[in-house]
DNA sequence: ATTTTTCTACGATTATTTTCGTAGATTGTG
DNA sequence: CACAATCTACGAAAATAATCGTAGAAAAAT
């Protein structure tokens, strides 16, 4: 089965790769004047965060320029999934279920959206039989 | 609307909280011993945690026998919705429905899950119309 | 009533993450 | 070439969380 690194990102990390993985690969400016849209971030901060990153192989590094270009290497969805699952764990004492039901809840979908979920449980009900 | 308070319980509190949630107001022995079913906990730990929780007001504490017994100030469902709500956004950049897929496709809900999931559904188009 | 067991109190240490200041390298301009 | 602007490198501090050891109070046992 899956061979579920252990591996968490941080939170500022996260940040990081949200924007790396909307925008693709950018530098430390782009990132951290993306951050700055919404609060204040120090660039030597974002700088060293994704240096850090990057050693540990989250991100790569391309040094050709003077601008170094960051890329990410964790899979979006993959990583999320892993992620997803942490946080089942944690906060909803491993019940998926639960998260989904309140997930709904929460943040009513549009009637496409619930379109788009009434499908996919269409294609969950065929498989499970 | 909700009020949105900012604090989060970090990863040991919300531990306790489910065991708490999950069995009622209880000891910090019972709490450390449940937590030691599935990892090392040293009790001190446990009840340094416990203490700075009810400091914090997370927890309410009845010292009237020696053992003193814990209960959570916090609902478990909306300290969830809070959590889920900081997760979507830090982890699926605001899109619960991204989330509510992935959630959906790693976790195969069982028949009865679907059912409830559809009928959820049926409840939220109602309301959209 | 003394000893043992069970708990709490609390400071101090360790680990992890974030933030920041400073130095130095590279590039662009006049 | 020299000056300014732009970046990276890096160590060190600050902030936050988690762990643990020791002391002592309370209750139970003998």
């Amino acid at each position: 089965m899956s061979e579920e690194k252990k591996y968490q990102p941080t939170e500022s990390e996260l940040e990081i790769l949200q924007i790396l993985w909307l925008y693709g690969p950018s530098t430390v400016k782009f990132i951290n004047d993306k951050q700055n849209e919404t609060k204040e971030a120090g660039y030597t901060t974002t700088l060293k965060i994704m240096q850090i990153m990057a050693e540990k192989g989250i991100l790569e590094v391309n040094k050709e320029s003077k601008q170094h270009i960051y890329t990410p290497t964790l899979d979006e969805t993959e990583t999320q999934g892993k992620l997803l699952d942490g946080f089942v764990k944690k906060a909803f004492a491993g019940s998926a279920m639960k998260l989904v039901m309140q997930a709904l809840g929460n943040h009513k979908p549009s009637k496409e959206e619930l379109q788009e979920i009434k499908k996919m449980i269409q294609s969950l009900e065929n498989k499970t039989e």
